[in-house]
DNA sequence: CGTACTATTGACGCAGATCAAGTTCCGTGG
DNA sequence: CCACGGAACTTGATCTGCGTCAATAGTACG
C-alpha cells in the first residue's frame, strides 16, 4: 500500500513487513464525516483516536468571546487524539476542514504493538516529536514574524508536509483553507491576511487560484521567512 | 525520595516501588552549569539529554537578525532534548535561565526501561503529551490574547506547573525571569512587558518584589485570561 | 435567483513597537 | 566599605502593523 500514513512513517524508519502489516490492520475500521464536522468535541474524555486518512482537520481553542486560535493542522497521516485518548484526557475541538476519511484507531492495542516492534515505535515517536517542533516553530512564527513572513513561512510548510505524504510536487498543492482559518491558524484576521497575501502575489512569491496554491520562488519565500527546515525532521534536509 | 521528577511522574500514575528504583538510577550521574550555560547548542544532533534537577531553563528560536522566540520553559522535572537525542535529531538551543542542577540520562536505556514498565512509559507519555498541550496553549496565548491577559495567564500557568513539584505555595512562587524573558517568551519587547506589569500590580492581581510573585487573586486572573486548567492534565482539574 | 459563505477594499483607530534617556539594582574588585 | 560597570528596570514621545468597522462584490449551491 502507499497510503499517507505509510509515507510518513517509513520516511523516518524502515518498516518491516510485518510493521506494515500491523499499520494495515489499524486501518481497517474507515469512516468518512463531511467538511466542519466535529471530530472530537471540545474537552471530551477518553475519546476515539483516529488517523487521518484523507482530507484536512484542525484542532484549536475557542475563547468565551469568540476569538479562535487553531493550534494545528492536521494532514492526511496524522493522528487525531492518540495521546490524549490512550492516557483518558480531554481533548481541545478537533473538526474537519474537508470532507475527510478516517480510520478509528485502538490506542491501547497500538501501544501493545509498541512493545513488540521497536520500529514502529520509533517511527510513532518521531511523529510526535515532528507535531511538537511543528508547534513550537508556529510559537515563533507567532510571536516574533510579520505578518507578511508568517504567510510565507506557512506555505513552505505545507508544501513540505504535503510533498513527504505525496500531495504535493512541483511547487503546487492544492489548499483548502479560507482567509479566516489561515487568520485563525497564524494569529491574524481575515482582512488582513486578504492583504498581505495580495502582497506575496505582488512580489511575485506565490500564485492562487482556485484553492491551489503554486510557489513561485521557495528560494525568496524561504530568505523573507527565516525558514529553517530542520524543524521538521525530513530526510533531506536542504 | 521526592525530587520535582518523583512528584511529577506520580502526580499522574501510580508507580511501583521498582519504578522509582529505575527512575532514581537514571538520576545517578548529576552535574551542575551556571546561569546561561547552553546545555544544548543550536542544531546539535544525537546529543545527550538529561533530567532537569533544580533550576529553570528554556529552549528558543534565534532569527538571523536577532529576534528570539522562547518556545519552552524547562522547570524541574522537565526533560531535556529527550525525543531529539533517541531519534538523533537536531534540537534547538537550550540555554539555563538559572544556575541549574541536571542529570544526565540514556536515552536508549530509559526507552528499554518502558518495555519492561507499562507504568513508566504512561507517565513519560503523559508528561511528553503535557508539554505538547502546554505549547498548544501558548500559541493561543500569543496569537489570542492580549499582552494583559497573556501576563495574567502565564503567571497562572507556572503557579500550577510549580505547585504540582512542590515549588510553588499560597499562591507566591521564585520568578527568576527578567521582564525580557516575558517578553520573548509571550511575543512581546521587554518595554511593553514592563508597562503592563505594573497594570497587573495597580489592579492588584500580582505583586512582585525580589524575583518573588504572588497571585493576589488568582480567580480574577483566571477571568481576565480565561484559564482553562485542563490543558495541564492534573489531577483536580478545578 | 435567494441565502450564506468568502473575498475585497477603504477609512480610521489602537495595542504594542521603536527610539531615547535615564535610573535602580547588584556583583565585583580595590 | 565604597566605587565602578553592566544588567535590569522605568518612563516618555512617537510611530506603525494590524485590528476594527463598514460596505460591496463574487461564488456556490439548493
Amino acid at each position: 500500500m502507499d497510503t499517507p500514513l505509510h509515507r510518513k512513517l517509513s520516511s523516518a524508519v524502515s518498516l518491516t513487513d510485518e510493521d506494515v502489516i500491523v499499520v494495515d490492520r489499524l486501518l481497517s475500521t474507515t469512516q468518512v464525516a463531511p467538511a466542519g464536522a466535529t471530530l472530537i468535541p471540545e474537552g471530551h474524555v477518553g475519546g476515539e483516536a483516529y488517523v487521518l486518512l484523507a482530507g484536512w482537520a484542525y484542532r484549536f481553542r475557542m475563547f468565551e468571546d469568540g476569538r479562535r486560535q487553531i493550534s494545528r493542522l492536521l494532514l492526511p497521516g496524522d493522528f487525531i487524539g492518540l495521546n490524549a485518548s490512550y492516557l483518558g484526557m480531554p481533548e481541545q475541538s478537533i473538526v474537519a476542514l474537508t470532507d475527510v476519511q478516517l480510520a478509528k484507531i485502538d490506542a491501547k492495542l497500538l501501544m501493545e504493538h509498541f512493545r513488540q516492534s521497536p520500529r514502529l515505535s520509533l517511527a510513532f515517536l518521531w511523529s510526535d516529536t515532528r507535531d511538537r517542533f511543528i508547534t513550537e516553530e508556529r510559537v515563533a512564527s507567532i510571536g516574533r514574524r510579520s505578518a507578511y513572513e508568517r504567510l510565507a513561512h506557512v506555505f513552505l510548510e505545507l508544501y513540505l508536509r504535503l510533498e513527504l505524504i505525496g500531495e504535493a510536487a512541483e511547487d503546487v498543492y492544492s489548499l483548502p483553507l479560507t482567509q479566516e482559518h489561515l487568520a485563525d491558524l497564524l494569529g491574524l484576521t481575515s482582512i488582513h491576511v486578504n492583504r498581505v497575501l495580495h502582497r506575496l502575489k505582488n512580489d511575485g512569491l506565490i500564485a492562487m487560484e482556485a484553492r491551489t496554491i503554486r510557489l513561485l520562488s521557495r528560494e525568496k519565500l524561504m530568505r523573507v521567512s527565516d525558514f529553517d527546515p530542520r524543524y521538521l525532521m525530513h530526510r533531506s534536509p536542504k
